[in-house]
DNA sequence: GTCCAGTTGC
DNA sequence: GCAACCGGAC
């Protein structure tokens, strides 16, 4: 790793110990709990998400209980956040997995991918939360973040969609060590300071070396 | 109006 | 490859 990524992550890592956000998921590295909360944050702002993401869980503690309940029970709780044609994914999901997998979340991410409202992101989420493997699920924060501070560009309109960008992300820039916390570190980092809107770069700490601020 | 811990089907 | 999906916050 070249200085300046080293640079950017001991940095991140420093913001990260003192401003981290605490959300219920992150005390958890049951796959399963893993997969529900990643299904609930697609393209949903966390702060919905907090306010039922425990609900979902009592209500369907495991994969068997969610793959038994009726569908409608799923949409009653997941209304309020919208994407409701989430729940039918979600159920279908657990029952693939309960008659598929012996009920255990696939570890491989070529058995996650083809799960019902599974893509890359979530199955790259299961395997870096839940089974703590080494590899980062690369989302629109962790675009954003690395295209702003890096100068990365890309020829498509949506960034964060560029199956390139997100290559070449994970080519140069990873963190070599804490996966995990670097990767949370990036979410709460995206999410706090360097937003979509208005970024906070006036109280960016790595405002210094950052390409957009100094552009 | 834009954006959100994206995925799917046209 | 790209729009559509859904509700709420800003």
């Amino acid at each position: 790793m070249n200085k300046a990524t080293d640079f950017f992550w001991v940095t991140l890592m420093k913001w990260f110990n003192k401003n981290q956000r605490s959300y219920p998921w992150r005390f958890s590295d049951d796959p399963y709990h893993i997969l529900i909360a990643e299904f609930l944050l697609q393209q949903t702002h966390v702060r919905k998400v907090e306010s039922i993401y425990h609900l979902m869980l009592t209500t369907f503690p495991t994969i068997e209980k969610l793959a038994g309940s009726p569908e409608s029970k799923v949409v009653d709780i997941i209304t309020p956040i919208g994407l409701t044609y989430r729940a039918e994914r979600l159920k279908k999901t657990a029952q693939t997995i309960l008659t598929s997998y012996n009920g255990k979340v696939p570890v491989y991410y070529d058995e996650l991918i083809k799960l019902s409202g599974v893509g890359d992101y979530i199955a790259n989420a299961v395997l870096c939360y839940g089974y703590l493997q080494r590899t980062i699920p690369i989302d629109t924060n962790v675009i954003r973040l690395f295209c702003r501070y890096f100068g990365l560009t890309s020829d498509n309109p949506r960034p964060r969609t560029d199956k390139l960008l997100a290559s070449r992300i994970r080519e140069h820039f990873l963190p070599e060590l804490q996966y995990k916390e670097a990767n949370l570190a990036v979410l709460d980092f995206a999410g706090l300071i360097c937003t979509a809107n208005r970024p906070k770069c006036f109280e960016c700490n790595l405002n210094d070396q950052c390409l957009y601020n100094n552009k």
